[in-house]
DNA sequence: GGAAAATTAGAACGGTCGTGCTAATATCAG
DNA sequence: CTGATATTAGCACGACCGTTCTAATTTTCC
């Protein structure tokens, strides 16, 4: 049953792994430099300097290249981030570790997040509707409200409204690969403690000035 | 001279300022819709019930059309925002106005700022690099950050990075249009009113809590 | 070293893209 | 009413899309 088609069933031989390594760079470096409508089959073989059937060879298709290229990025993101976030003991110290990883994170997977941004906002089913858009963020954002939640219930945060909160935390930490791809002069660690620092003021509680 | 290929010259007649209208508006909403990548002449021209070539004898191009598109939309945002803002006479109310005039058009005019957002994030020159992208957005943030220097220098806003700070406000305001469209519960008078109170914490001097 | 399998290049397919051209129709001035 | 002009539909064009197919080449294994 081997032969036809793909390589299916037998475990990877080191070509295949290489390759499909090769092409989830290839494609990650082609969307975040040209765009994800500009990243056709031919433009990532090109980059990958070899013939666009050998895509289609060791991927079902170009939605499973995407797909791949997903779960990548996401599974080294949470690996860097999650330790990082559970290390620390109080609510506000966490909002800050969750800022400051993610970040971090960010800043040193410039092209990564591109590609990722580049897919979420573009990505579409054949009926024309966002694959990963609208609600795809809501998980994320669910449980940063319910980090946020637990910090007013300690009474370590003042009263706001959650999701409002975790929009603004969300997007503001989201805004630093453009501006970073687009600024070089941006610096990531001012940027991560001045944000800090922003949502620290924002969470308190009002203290009458 | 008059004749060959679109109407040039002589001004608009009745006919032409309609259809160019109304092109503008199906390419609004076709891109807002379905995304610009996917808002091609064809479907713009299919939800006009003309031909394709009519978009091509009004406008030099599609990208005439897109150009046209976006001048209008800010146009009309102009007029609603600005003068809002400079009815108030401190920076602090200014910034408040700043917040909320912005997401009043925003919530009143969605599909208008999907079709910007998408036309920003994807429209492209032939060279690859996005037409509107990356420091299109300069002057805006730049205007914001002259509004928050002024504040600082008047003693009504504490100490913080401008530029991290104009970031936030603009991600949080521009973060509306895919809310809604994606969570008709989402209400836009309590997005303003959080984000308001949000910003408002967040430009305080630091009060020892 | 030779057969079988894995891997690759390259061409071909049907489809959609934006634009240009042509011929038919609608509008309007005289 | 009539001729000129504005407007429109429809098709053709070259380009690229993602996928499939075939044939050639490379690798693997006995």
């Amino acid at each position: 049953m081997p032969t036809k088609s793909g390589p299916e069933g037998r475990k990877a031989s080191f070509i295949e792994e290489a390759r499909r390594a090769q092409l989830i760079q290839c494609a990650i470096d082609t969307i975040a430099e040209l765009g994800f409508a500009q990243a056709s089959v031919a433009q990532i073989a090109g980059r990958a300097g070899i013939s666009k059937s050998v895509i289609t060879y060791y991927f079902s298709g170009k939605d499973e290249l995407i797909r791949q290229v997903l779960t990548q990025i996401f599974t080294d993101a949470h690996r860097y981030i999650a330790p990082r976030v559970g290390a620390e003991q109080t609510v506000r110290l966490r909002l800050q570790a969750y800022i400051r990883a993610h970040i971090e994170f960010i800043s040193t997977h410039l092209t990564q997040m591109a590609a990722v941004m580049e897919i979420a906002a573009n990505h579409r089913t054949e009926d024309g509707s966002l694959r990963w858009g609208g609600t795809a963020d809501r998980p994320v954002r669910t449980a940063l409200e319910g980090m946020l939640a637990r910090g007013q219930e300690s009474g370590e945060f003042g009263a706001f409204d959650r999701s409002v909160m975790a929009v603004a935390i969300r997007r503001a930490i989201d805004a630093l690969p453009p501006l970073m791809m687009s600024d070089p002069a941006v610096d990531a660690e001012v940027y991560a403690r001045e944000l800090v620092a922003l949502f620290d003021r924002a969470t308190r509680k009002e203290s009458n000035g």
